[in-house]
RNA sequence: GCAAGAAUAGCUCAGUUGGUAGAGCAUCUCGUUUACACCGAGGCGGUCGGGGGUUCAAGUCCCUCUUCUUGUACCA
């Protein structure tokens, strides 16, 4: 055993401990085992993704999980993975492509595409895994998977195969969320809302049959005015009422356009007039439905306009044509005016532009089990903590649209239907296309490709990503594993995707293992920076997690992070929270660098015989220790795990039994100082322990130095000992010694605070003459010596203090600071008179309330008891203060 | 609009059946005594967002208002 040097650098500890448990595969989850199995999976990132703060947290709390059940003698299996990320790795990849190639992927052509895909992936899918490692993440690597491997994929396409035989699988033309930057429809999950400052346009259309005379209209957007196939009014509107069947005529290009009613059009907003576009707009397709309109579509998938015959507007960018239509309007003197209106437009989530609802052939899925799903929260046989997204998940659930989940990329699991070559024309073009139509024969679906290949074609699309990431629990299990492991435990995760992915993955558990696919979900809050915003990287406000560990040790940041990990509401990122975590790294090194200072070797705390009052202080707060984490962890109290470790350690241990043991060291008698280590030995070993899920690198580092754990032996490896260490002593004793104890470290305080007021602070020349209250009193003496940092301290019960000795009403009875020449006895009686103030206020307070008759009669017999206990010690403090005071005339 | 959450010391946050408001950081004063200055001792700092109510007693329960966050709906 090496001296440790005197600041802990946790850099080459972590790595160093992160090899020796990988190579001892302590990380492996044994399907055969005879122990309770206890499992999470991770929610996969994204591939090529880094880690960032969301992560770190996120992760952190499954590792904490994870450790923690493996010390209570569980089997544990934490499934790690990659997620392929459709959208964000195909754009990745194309602006990759096309800055190093400068070609596009079209030009490339499929196959080639997908080839830099994959290469991009093996190039960086390893950047996060490597991430987590650093943080230590207890992951069975062995298992780990990737949405795309083969065996996933072809659960991927079996589900598809399977909901489409069921019918609930359909192709269909559908007014779809559309992205003009990524080419594809997208889920409606996946379109962001974002209020925005817009300008509403009136113009006016002229009736047809009376030239001269308009018809008022307000829109957003003008530039899709060539779409206009209607205009709609409110039947109920007294205003309008009477043009219904009139026609007006559309500006450009020029046509007459019928007046509608219906009963969508809100009276209130703008003219109340509203012109219908079916084909871009969602409210107008439907209105369009209902009159049987026809459906012009003016736009390019791209979003530039597609209207030849205006070809002022013709491949404009939409929101270029929105400038130019409006100025053709003004032309043409049909604008009114334009005002400013704050409306809310749907972005696309992952290539940040707004949406275009665009009618569009796509395939959509009818959810499966939706009622066992819904159930299954609401009965509690799965736990949502914390409870409040339970509502959240059923707003969601009680309004479900069929999810659209074809997208038109390339990198993602390609949907298994072939369409006859011959019919393929036809067929992409139907209106609608479902189980029905394999009957006929001309289209194909199946997990392997039609024997005939040649005479078929595949459709192109590929399926949104959370089409597969929906099957992760049970997707990335052989079934060994799943008799082992299935349902999982916990799942970790953000309420941010509740829908995107801990609802559905909760429907097809119960499609496809018929049962839940975890018991608990832990919502984790999410990470803000100090001005409250979210961290992003456009912001540039995210910290690089690598560089916090760099400055602060895995162990710190994972410490310091939990410590303000709230279990309801967000957190806003500090960097000195993680310092904290890094401090308090260096503080549990250096009070064991203090134990190996006074002798190598383990020493066994073979009896509580002789042992001082802190010594049974400190083992009662380790016991209480261990019962306070149970409670903490059994209700995912990740702060207050952390708060009770770091009080315990910090305040308990070092500020107060570290010192007062001090001496015990300096006497020289040998027998003591043996005790002592025993009990440090005991705390410091089971302490460990306990922290270790926080910590698990200094933890293990620690123990090893130490000699807690044997060669080859890790703490994560060992079973939690959970037996009380004075379960031999009854509790009457125990809080006997304990309050001995407080009485101390109280009375240390309380001189310190002597001391400090006579500005001797620092002199550890000062003698004290004490007053006991009890005969242990005696025993303490020393030990109270070398926590006041004083130079001796006497026990006389028929002192006499010469007049203005500072003296102060202390637990274990009056003590006095004889000071030589010192003594002000004008300051004294201030000092004296200013306690006896405020003991007076506090004996008046707690006489008020125990003289309130409805208090003593209504609250708690033990609430009134304690504020008895309480007066009478105030009462009893004042006495003494006073007499102290009479003394100084 | 609807729903959920939040508002406590200068900052970040605790405060679990109502019973004398807490921690860390920051700041100030002292201090390198045999672990630790990533430290120790001590101090300063709060009418718990405003207003009402219930109660002997409210940070805690109820009502109401204000501000903020997050969903969600509508948005021509």
């Amino acid at each position: 055993m090496s001296e440790l040097p005197k600041a802990y650098k946790p850099q080459a500890v972590e790595k160093q401990w992160y090899e020796k448990w990988t190579a001892n595969k302590c990380f492996h989850a044994d399907e055969n085992s005879s122990k309770e199995g206890y499992s999470i999976v991770i929610p996969p990132p994204n591939v090529t993704g880094i880690l960032h703060i969301g992560h770190v947290l996120n992760n952190s709390i499954q590792d904490i999980l994870a450790r923690r059940a493996r010390q209570q003698g569980k089997e544990v299996l934490w499934l790690p993975g990659t997620d392929h990320a459709g959208i964000a790795t195909q754009t990745k990849v194309e602006k990759k492509v096309r800055e190093d190639e400068g070609t596009t992927r079209h030009e490339l052509g499929r196959e080639e595409f997908l080839k830099r895909v994959w290469s991009w992936k093996d190039e960086h899918g390893g950047i996060i895994i490597n991430q987590l490692k650093r943080l230590g993440c207890s992951c069975d690597w062995d298992r780990e998977r990737f949405t795309m491997d083969e065996g996933y994929s072809e659960w991927v396409s079996k589900v598809f195969v399977d909901l489409f035989n069921d019918g609930l699988i359909y192709r269909g033309k559908r007014m779809v969320n559309w992205c003009p930057k990524s080419l594809t429809a997208l889920s409606d999950e996946e379109v962001i809302a974002k209020p925005q400052q817009s300008k509403l346009f009136f113009m006016k259309y002229e009736f047809v049959d009376a030239p001269g005379e308009y018809l008022e209209i307000s829109t957003t957007r003008p530039e899709t005015l060539m779409g206009d196939i209607a205009v709609a009014v409110n039947p109920d509107d007294e205003r309008f009422a009477k043009h219904v069947g009139r026609k007006v005529r559309r500006p450009f290009p020029e046509a007459e356009i019928p007046v509608i009613a219906d009963d969508h059009v809100d009276i209130e907003f703008g003219t109340g007039a509203l012109k219908i576009t079916p084909a871009h707009d969602k409210a107008d397709f439907e209105i369009g439905q209902r009159h049987d309109l026809e459906i012009i579509d003016v736009l390019h998938p791209d979003g530039t306009i597609n209207c030849p015959e205006v070809p002022e507007l013709d491949k404009l960018d939409r929101f270029q044509a929105r400038r130019k239509a409006a100025e053709m309007l003004e032309e043409k003197g049909l604008l009114i005016k334009v005002e400013q209106h704050e409306n809310s437009v749907g972005y696309s989530e992952r290539a940040d532009v707004p949406v275009e609802p665009r009618i569009s052939m796509q395939w959509f899925l009818k959810y499966p089990c939706t009622d066992e799903a819904t159930d299954a929260v609401l009965s509690g046989d799965i736990t949502y903590r914390p409870e409040r997204w339970v509502k959240t998940h059923m707003n969601w659930m009680g309004n479900l649209q069929d999810w659209c989940i074809s997208r038109q990329l390339w990198w993602g699991h390609q949907i298994p239907v072939w369409y006859r070559k011959e019919k393929v024309f036809d067929l992409k073009e139907a209106e609608s296309l479902d189980v029905t139509d394999l009957k006929a024969g001309d289209i194909y679906v199946g997990t392997e490709p039609p024997e005939d290949g040649d005479n078929w074609e595949r459709d192109e699309d590929v399926m949104d990503t959370w089409f597969s990431s929906w099957l992760w629990p049970f997707a990335t299990m052989d079934d060994a594993t799943k008799a082992k492991f299935y349902p999982t435990t916990d799942l970790v995760t953000g309420p941010d995707i509740i829908f995107f992915w801990v609802a559905r993955m909760i429907m097809a558990g119960f499609k496809y293992e018929n049962q839940i696919p975890f018991k608990n979900v832990f919502f984790t809050s999410i990470v803000r920076d100090s001005k409250g915003r979210k961290m992003s990287k456009s912001l540039g406000n995210s910290p690089d997690p690598i560089d916090l560990m760099d400055k602060f040790g895995a162990d710190g940041l994972r410490f310091g992070l939990m410590r303000i990990a709230p279990t309801g509401t967000d957190i806003r990122y500090d960097e000195d929270t993680i310092s904290e975590g890094r401090n308090f790294a260096n503080k549990l090194y250096n009070a064991c660098r203090f134990r190996q200072m006074h002798g190598t070797g383990v020493v066994a705390l073979e009896s509580l015989e002789k042992l001082d009052p802190h010594h049974i202080d400190i083992l009662a707060k380790l016991d209480q220790l261990s019962l306070n984490l149970d409670k903490a962890y059994d209700s995912y109290r990740f702060n207050d795990v952390t708060a009770h470790l770091y009080e315990f350690f910090w305040t308990e241990y070092c500020d107060k039994f570290l010192e007062a043991i001090k001496f015990d060291f300096k006497s020289g008698d040998d027998a003591a100082k043996q005790r002592t280590l025993a009990v440090i030995d005991t705390v410091l070993s089971r302490y460990l322990t306990h922290l270790h899920p926080l910590m698990p690198h200094i933890t293990e580092e620690l123990s090893a130095k130490l000699g807690y754990v044997g060669e080859g032996e890790f703490v994560m490896t060992t079973e939690i000992n959970q037996a009380p260490v004075l379960a031999a002593m009854s509790a009457a004793e125990v809080s006997k010694f304990s309050e001995q104890a407080t009485a101390v470290y109280s009375t240390a305080s309380n001189l310190r605070n002597l001391k400090a007021e006579y500005h001797l602070a620092a002199s550890k020349d000062v003698r004290f003459v004490v007053k006991p209250v009890a005969d242990w009193v005696a025993a303490q003496c020393d030990t109270l010596i070398t926590l006041i940092g004083a130079k001796g301290m006497e026990l006389d019960t028929c002192y006499e203090a010469p007049q203005g000795t500072p003296a102060a009403v202390t637990a274990i009875g009056e003590v006095y600071m004889p000071l030589d020449g010192l003594v002000d006895l004008d300051a004294e009686k201030a000092r004296l008179d200013k306690e006896i103030q405020k003991v007076a206020q506090e004996v008046e307070r707690a006489g008020k309330k125990l003289g309130n008759e409805k208090f003593v009669a209504n609250a708690k017999p033990e609430v009134v008891q304690k504020e008895k206990d309480r007066l009478g010690e105030w009462e009893n403090k004042l006495s003494q203060l006073e007499e102290m005071r009479a003394a100084l005339g």
